[in-house]
DNA sequence: TAAAAATACTCCATAGGTATTTTAT
DNA sequence: ATAAAATACCTATGGAGTATTTTTA
């Protein structure tokens, strides 16, 4: 008879690739987790995994049933989280992953006004990359994502909540007027600065600049955002910076930001889960608080922020 | 702990909402039965059956939870199905659904060179009307259905096998020339004969007939296209006969068929399984044989039959 | 020889069965 | 009064732990 814990067990081995690992994983001895996979290979009729004393290695079928076991195994938290979290909304532990270019930006507004207004809720916030983000939740280790749209992949659903404009960055400018737009073509590839491989924003900023091919400094990517300002502060280059950063960003004069030519660049952010997950009243809850709170203004200094009429500070 | 045996008994409960029968059915005591639902609510938090003595209902809760544990169930039997069926091709059972217009036609030529290639196989033919073949598929208590396609559905992937034109069945007509070619319009929606609702064909033949609605004696569908040719031999009216039917239903020279003028109306008939369903090869050889035994002429006497050049049997 | 999985053996939690009681109509 | 679910109680299966052996690179 089949079984969840064999299929819980499994899918430790399947992630560890070694019995005593994935026996401590799941918190039983390893002759249990060995008993377990032997019953489910017995049930299956078929081998899983391949022992060898120094590698365990899954077998093709292995392989097919893993990724079976993994999708069954979230279905199961997800019916559990129903339970949990039926009736009140966003109660409990709820497991938020944010891209790095939203999370500092945004936590600050957004988690005073979260806890007020739910103050049972327990959030856990993860930050990574996009990438990273969509593969732990496909897994089950996360919730809800927030991050720009749209996503790729099936079984995900989504909920955009916000346009966040892109402004271009550069060292202070004085000659230059509050109302000028600059144009994409005038951006030179050799001074554009960009974060590293696999941060949307860079794909964002080299999809807006259509010319521009990586190359120059563009090919050396920063890790942070902050970094990158630093360098534009400091007369390295210019870069694209999100709206939604520019208050916190822009700390000083040394850095000017400019608006585009229409049609602006800008990116969507929202909100993606789970299609079978069964807290969409929650993400709905976590969309309006978070709109509620972008509609408050900026707790922070706000500087040189960009107000929507008073585009440049030179 | 979330157990399977839970959603097992669970789902059984959910179907016969009387615990006794639902013990019957998955082979256990009642009380046995009374513990495992207690324990799921328990772990869950929520009731799930409203216990009356009369009777026993599902909570709103309880449908969602049921719903789910259906899906994830069903995830297992094809993760078990897997394993059973890894390797070899079409050995052990497979249950086939096909609706009543294609099952007495095409089995009689298929069975016998199915079981020839795979003595294995172990067929279990069930007939019904589209959407409850689509149910039973969902379910999971089919494995693989055979009907006109399209079919509505996610998790729903078909493979399309052969056309089958319509021909317009008629009371012997001496008069016509093997060459006529009959016009929709012609069609009187008085003398037009129907199945009853719910029979694709019925649906298809009142979509190539645009004008006529259902009215006179398309209204009174009969149950059976045996039935309906012998209302056409007998001068009731007239009847799209798929071809694929015409050398069993036309047996005598009461009848005679024509073809209509281009664009001809035909279905496309074709096999459709569940998208998660493992047995895919089983049905990509299940496809291959059917085609296989088509292209062989028809064993059985293939009398007024419908070559493709000799379209007319008056 | 050493790391890792499989066996051996014991214990206990729990699923299940039978008999009985409770409950609401 | 009756049908149906819950409770009580006992049994036994099987999952888990510890200690040990086997395996092969």
């Amino acid at each position: 008879m089949l079984t969840l814990r064999q299929l819980r067990y499994f899918d430790a081995l399947a992630h560890h690739l070694h019995f005593g690992r994935a026996a401590d994983a799941v918190s039983v001895s390893q002759p249990a987790l060995s008993m377990q996979i032997r019953e489910l290979e017995a049930t299956l009729g078929i081998a899983l995994v391949e022992r060898q004393p120094n590698a365990v290695r899954l077998t093709e079928q292995g392989r097919e049933i893993a990724r079976r076991a993994a999708r069954i195994l979230s279905e199961t938290r997800d019916l559990l989280d129903y339970g949990r979290h039926a009736g009140e909304v966003l109660t409990g532990s709820l497991r938020l992953g944010i891209i790095p270019s939203i999370a500092p930006y945004l936590l600050p507004r957004v988690l005073p006004a979260l806890t007020e207004a739910y103050p049972n809720v327990d959030l856990q916030v993860r930050e990574t990359l996009t990438q990273g983000l969509l593969s732990e939740l496909g897994q089950g280790n996360l919730d809800v994502i927030l991050a720009a749209l749209p996503l790729e992949g099936t079984d995900i659903e989504s909920r955009a909540l916000f346009d966040d404009r892109f402004l271009l960055a550069v060292r202070n400018r004085p000659d230059l007027d509050e109302r000028t737009r600059i144009a994409p073509s005038s951006i030179d590839g050799s001074t554009l600065l960009l974060l590293e491989e696999g941060h949307c924003l860079r794909d964002q900023a080299l999809n807006y600049c259509e010319g521009v091919r990586p190359e120059g400094r563009s090919t050396f990517g920063a890790t942070s955002l902050s970094t990158v300002m630093q360098m534009v502060a400091a007369g390295y280059g210019v870069t694209l910076l999100p709206e939604l950063c520019a208050s916190v960003e822009v700390r000083d004069d040394r850095v000017s930001l400019l608006r585009f030519t229409d049609p602006q660049p800008q990116r969507s952010v929202g909100l993606a889960w789970r299609r079978s997950s069964p807290r969409k009243r929650d993400f709905d809850a976590l969309g309006d608080c978070i709109l509620a709170a972008l509609d408050q203004p900026a707790p922070a200094p706000r500087q040189p922020g960009i107000a929507d009429d008073n585009i440049l500070t030179l």
